[in-house]
RNA sequence: GGUGGAGUGGCCGAGAGGCGAGGCAACGGCCUGCAAAGCCGUCUACACGGGUUCAAAUCCCGUCUCCACCUCCA
């Protein structure tokens, strides 16, 4: 079975043939960086990290670049409500959206552009689009560049709508346009607007329009024809429309397919900042384990909202540790087994199926309880065999305990790692303490003992081979 | 007004004409000194009203509710 994809432009589930014979080029819009990324756009980042780890798992080179908008109204606006420079508030969120790439296990992209790095790329579009009667300078003499929609029939293809259907733009009025729905490719500088804030063309200074950066960026590194190009799906319009357009008036062929993937809701209302109900990655990876975090992101199908909660939250965090808890039973017991080099079959059924990851984890889940079975049993060659499976299976969904980047994560050569080798070391004389009580039938010190290490949140398990331990909300430890 | 999506058991969440997805929680059993973890079992759901069909959560018609987008948005 081939991998198959829905595509947003045409509404169906269609064979994936890349462009390229064993290439993958990806482009997806990565972030206006105006402020701190929250846990919706940190979700997008895992969908198309599990895309980039399944296309890879196929063997297929994977191109990945996602832009970083680095200049637009909500920055500069906000860095002069903060009293600084815009391009210092931009780059400290561009930081703050690559912490929590990495916080979440995000394979890094290949590139990640800048708009501002791209500005001749543009102009040489705009030029173009403006030679082909495509766009035009705004009549008011303000600088701006606009495209003319009426000049490309198409327009509307993406979204499926039609311009006689559609609400002019808001801020049209009293500005050199020719019809109120073109856009703005490039935007003339004001006066009001910091110097460093622009750039020069042929047609004054200005600023990047947003949606002309990933026309022209996308054609630079993946070329005029690509696999996917994805976002979020408030990205359909008008941001992807108006990229489309674009880049085929210029005359390239541009994506083959659109992905798009769905939100993270608040009590199913979209989270957003004007309405105070962000929760930014920073602020919670403080109270749940981003392991965890990742797998609450993708459990659902990509197309689907997730209504956060913290309810449901938690439930997943369980789920995902049932998992885990599987995988250091048997690696105890199977040693360190390597994953296995194929999926069960099912699983990549399920994977080829528009990354049907719920469907996929359901394989999982079938495989752990399986395996446990087999950790009773004492059938070490099946479980050996069992735990290689799950493990690949984990490492495709960027969930293996095991894998990089969660072995080992905070006790890098940190004061960490002597804390914690500090810690194994209490614990366990405490656990030897309360074997010997165990040995001689005191319970009720044994007991004891256990409870104290409860209190402290360590929660201890016994075993045929002896007693573990693991925090009980943060990584485990085998004894 | 236009475009797109959603409503599934206590909760989360797949599926899309017929064989109980899966997870969390709860309860019962096994295991355990007792627990925890694990295993086995129980809880038979698809917004509402019609229709098609041997058979509908799934298809058709109608209704209700919710969400998103319509040039700032992951």
């Amino acid at each position: 079975m081939s991998f198959r994809l829905y595509d947003t432009a045409t509404r169906e589930i269609r064979d994936f043939v890349p462009v390229q014979p064993g290439k993958v080029g990806i482009y997806h819009c990565g972030l206006t960086v105006q402020g701190p990324p929250h846990i919706g756009h940190i979700r997008k980042e895992v969908v198309f990290d599990v895309l980039r780890r399944w296309f890879e798992y196929q063997g297929l080179s994977v191109t990945i670049v996602a832009n970083i908008t680095d200049i637009d109204d909500k920055i500069l606006q906000k860095a002069g409500d903060a009293g600084r420079p815009w391009w210092a508030w931009a780059y400290e969120n561009e930081r703050a959206l690559d912490a929590a790439y990495e916080v979440l296990g995000c394979m890094p992209a290949t590139y990640q552009p800048r708009a501002t790095g791209h500005v001749p790329e543009m102009v040489e579009l705009m030029q173009m689009l403006i030679k082909n009667g495509h766009a035009y300078p705004a009549e008011d003499g303000s600088g701006d560049v606009y495209f003319d929609v009426h000049s490309w029939p198409a327009y509307g293809e993406l979204s499926g709508q039609s311009l006689d259907d559609m609400e002019p733009a808001g801020d049209s009025e009293g500005r050199g346009k020719r019809d109120p729905r073109d856009f703005a490719l490039w935007k003339g500088h004001k006066p009001d607007e910091p110097e460093s804030a622009s750039w020069p063309t042929p047609f004054g200074r200005g600023r990047p329009g947003w949606h002309l950066e990933c026309s022209a960026m996308a054609a630079k590194y993946l070329g005029h024809e690509f696999d996917i190009h994805g976002g979020g799906i408030d990205l359909r319009f008008p941001h992807h429309e108006n990229e489309l357009a674009q880049s085929r008036a210029a005359g390239q062929r541009f994506a083959r397919f659109w992905m798009h993937n769905a939100w993270v809701t608040m009590s199913g209302e979209k989270m957003s900042k004007s309405l105070d109900n962000s929760l930014l990655v920073a602020d919670v990876v403080r109270r749940i384990r981003p392991i965890e975090l990742r797998y609450y992101l993708l459990a659902a199908h990509y197309r689907s909202n997730i209504d956060f909660s913290e309810e449901s939250m938690a439930a997943d965090a369980a789920a995902f540790r049932r998992i885990e808890g599987y995988v250091y039973r048997a690696m105890e017991v199977a040693g360190a087994t390597e994953p296995a080099l194929r999926v069960p079959e099912q699983f990549a059924a399920a994977m080829d199926n528009d990354l049907a990851v719920p469907q996929a984890l359901s394989v999982l889940f079938d495989a752990v309880r399986e395996g446990n079975s087999l950790l009773t049993a004492g059938d070490s060659a099946g479980l050996a065999e069992n735990l290689a499976n799950v493990r690949a299976m984990l490492q495709v969904l960027g969930l293996d305990p095991f894998a990089e980047p969660w072995l080992g994560l905070d006790s890098v050569g940190s004061a960490g790692e002597r804390l914690r080798h500090v810690i194994d070391g209490l614990v366990e004389t405490i656990l030897d303490q309360r074997q010997q009580a165990r040995a001689r039938k005191d319970f009720a010190q044994a007991d004891a003992l256990r409870d104290h290490l409860n209190t402290l949140g360590i929660v201890v398990e016994d075993g045929p081979s002896g007693s573990r331990w693991y925090f009980a909300d943060s990584s485990r430890s085998a004894d």
